[in-house]
DNA sequence: ATTTTTGTTCATTTTTTCTTGAACAAAGTC
DNA sequence: GACTTTGTTCAAGAAAAAATGAACAAAAAT
């Protein structure tokens, strides 16, 4: 039921190197234009700290290779490209860029440029809260509407109704006003994790 | 990810009547042992506040079958025996149990005796706020625990070993301030939560 | 003591979710 | 214009989560 704390996730166990060869077609005179972005893989404390966002952001029902993209660029400090990921985390490209946009829709990362390089950077926010109030805002917030609007239309349609069940009648009436202090809260939530942070 | 309004659950469209035959085998002049408790199908309006039970506990990660049953007793108003829920809510035993026990566990419900009857009974609390509370007390509360002593073991480590990049160990530490933070504002979540409603 | 009723457990099946990778598009280079 | 680099989309495969149902246990009825 989406709380297997440790959920064992796909390892591919393919040792694959990724020595893809700096294409060195240049004269060889010139020296060759280093990218200034390290590709180095990541060593156990920090493949300890991805897995630590990985666990955290499963609590709000997140997708693994979202906790590992955003947690690497949380350890990095500094703009990433995307290849970085894919590489780094041996992801596919396919949830690096899936991954990446669900994380820019929260606003817990933005897009950077570099210049002189043509690739997309990205940049996290220092902060875990802007993840956290931006899943409740984005993910969250919606549904709750969604949810409150239903029962709205159920209320309407059992008052129109002659035989309703007043116990169901009831049922409704509180589930409304219940539902609707809690979308009042919420933002109170993020408001606060927002603050305090 | 976990995050599908309208899930398209199973529906085994299977139209089994359990008119499982009251048994009759008793002395013909004795009246026939009346079960107190009916078993009449949901009728359209409580299908679909069911549902709505199902989308809600859905926010949380909840099972199908769990947000059946709270809803099913949420809209009962009196105890219903355990059988009620498979034949009703047309699930399984083993999800009825399963799923009965998790919402004990949240203490969302609760069992009571009924005279003459065998059976256990459940009654639901009648504030959704009950299970929002013991969610959080107990599946988000034990998973930030976790996730705090696991940042504490990898700060330590870091703190040890001499080589440690100073960016990765000051990573660790804020999200360690954070962690505890949130730990600590939790329980004040619950406790507005239980004090609004 | 045997049978029935009531409910739990857990291996298996079913469903849903996540990831992958190939096809494609958009720009930039040669 | 042809080729490369960079990234997106989405069908299909892999993995995880949930539901089922049969075997079992406990307690009550006969």
């Amino acid at each position: 039921m989406r709380l297997a704390l440790l959920s064992h996730r796909r390892k591919p166990a393919n040792g694959r190197t990724h020595a893809h060869g700096q294409a060195q077609h240049h004269a060889p005179t010139e020296p060759p234009p280093e990218r200034p972005i390290q590709t180095r893989p990541l060593n156990a404390a920090e493949r300890e700290l991805v897995e630590w966002f990985v666990d955290f952001t499963a609590l709000m029902g997140v997708p693994a290779s979202v906790g590992q993209i955003y947690g690497l660029l949380y350890i990095s400090g500094r703009p990433l490209p995307f290849d970085n990921f894919v590489e780094r985390l041996d992801i596919s490209k396919g949830s690096a860029s899936q991954g990446l946009k669900f994380l820019r829709v929260l606003g817990a990362v933005r897009v950077v440029s570099i210049a002189g390089d043509r690739r997309e950077f990205y940049e996290a926010e220092i902060s875990p809260t802007r993840l956290v109030a931006g899943f409740l805002r984005e993910k969250v917030q919606p549904r709750l509407k969604e949810s409150d609007e239903r029962l709205a239309r159920l209320k309407k349609s059992l008052h129109e109704m002659e035989s309703a069940d007043p116990l169901l009648a009831d049922r409704v009436q509180r589930l409304h006003v219940w539902s609707q202090r809690a979308r009042q809260f919420l933002p109170v939530v993020s408001g606060l994790v927002k603050i305090r942070t």
